[in-house]
DNA sequence: GATGCGTGGCC
DNA sequence: TGGCCAAGCAT
């Protein structure tokens, strides 16, 4: 079948408007046969999903300069990788990640699979991320649906039937108008469309090279497409921790259960996170005693809850110790495997206390 | 199909 | 400021 208008008018807007990352082979490139490493498309996928690229790019970096190819990650440390992992959110990405290289090396051979049906059985590779990566890496015209790409066709299609029931039908249009000769560099530039163009909000439609094969161009609804259900209202969970700080400005940490929230993640001692309205829970659930003094409260939003988590400080001399825990020096606090949330816990007990140097944010931030 | 799962930026 | 949004996956 020929391309179709849209196909054709897509493909041209990107070779003059594509975006630059490091995880990208541009369209000159592909032209002149150079093809990305699967394992950086891999790699990127993975952390891109459901994160913008401005908080992906230095990660892929610092993973690829430290693990250059896929051996290299299967044979890293387990902590290591979820170490490098924090403060990039969504954190069974990492252990699906490490897992997955370790099957590519282990069961094929340290090549990836180069179709959408072999992609999809390994871990952390669902519909989205096994076609990005054989439309991209290896060329197979597979339909690539995203979120930005979910927006596009939506739109080019006036489709109102709301999400996720839409997905069947944009999936179809989006296998319809996949070119058999570019499929990468078409999926990539829906999806620079949408970041750029079709926007959620106010989109360029006057810029837009799809204008005038689009059922909504200018029309002053084309922000209600595609059609998403309504959200719940986000409940609050309260809770506890308690940030004990030695002598040497060691605090003691511990690491959580390997699935769940923060999966397999490092945290201070605390309470569990529970809808309790009762009040102050106070200092009740500390690992030991000790001098404990409230520190003030962080609020932190998760995806699905807000949480208030109220954090006490105690100082000791004497280091107490505590099963499956750990006293981590101020010099390795800033490569343990700690979520923003708990970065931001041990940063407030800190600031409660001025005359140690652990005071200055830059050494936990 | 619905739910659980992070974080930071934007208006 | 609070809600929305960002290259989704697993169960």
């Amino acid at each position: 079948m020929a391309n179709s208008n849209i196909t054709v008018a897509l493909l041209q807007w990107y070779d003059a408007n594509h975006r630059i990352f490091p995880w990208r082979v541009s369209p000159a490139d592909r032209a002149r046969g150079v093809a990305p490493l699967p394992y950086h498309v891999w790699l990127s996928e993975i952390m891109l999903q459901q994160t913008t690229v401005q908080a992906v790019r230095p990660y892929f970096l610092a993973f690829v300069e430290r693990w250059p190819d896929v051996h290299a990650l299967a044979a890293a440390d387990n902590e290591d990788v979820m170490k490098a992992w924090a403060g990039l959110g969504y954190y069974s990405r990492a252990r699906n990640l490490k897992k997955c290289a370790e099957q590519i090396v282990s069961d094929h051979n340290g090549y990836f699979p180069d179709n959408v049906a072999d992609l999809k059985a390994l871990p952390g590779i669902g519909d989205y991320t096994a076609a990005a990566i054989a439309a991209i890496a290896f060329n197979r015209p597979a339909a690539v649906v995203d979120g930005n790409i979910e927006r596009v066709v939506a739109r080019l299609f006036a489709i109102s039937t709301p999400l996720p029931a839409a997905k069947a039908p944009i999936r179809e249009q989006m296998s319809r108008l996949t070119p058999q000769d570019r499929p990468g560099d078409f999926a990539q530039a829906m999806m620079d469309l949408g970041a750029i163009i079709c926007t959620p909000k106010r989109p360029a439609c006057g810029l837009c090279p799809l204008n005038a094969d689009c059922a909504v161009a200018g029309r002053d609804d084309a922000e209600a497409f595609p059609v998403k259900p309504a959200k719940a209202k986000r409940p609050v969970r309260r809770g506890t921790a308690f940030v004990a700080v030695a002598s040497d400005g060691s605090i003691l940490l511990r690491k959580r259960a390997e699935s769940g929230l923060l999966g397999g993640m490092t945290e201070v001692p605390g309470s569990a996170w529970t809808a309790r309205k009762d009040g102050e829970l106070g200092a009740q659930a500390a690992p030991f005693d000790g001098d404990w003094k409230e520190a003030g409260t962080i609020r932190h939003i998760f995806t699905h809850f807000e949480l208030r988590l109220d954090v006490y400080r105690a100082d000791f001399t004497d280091r107490p110790p505590l099963e499956g825990g750990w006293w981590s020096a101020q010099a390795t606090l800033s490569g343990e495997a700690l979520p923003t949330v708990m970065k931001k816990a041990i940063a407030a007990a800190i600031e409660t206390a001025p005359e140690t140097n652990l005071s200055r944010k830059g050494l936990l931030l």
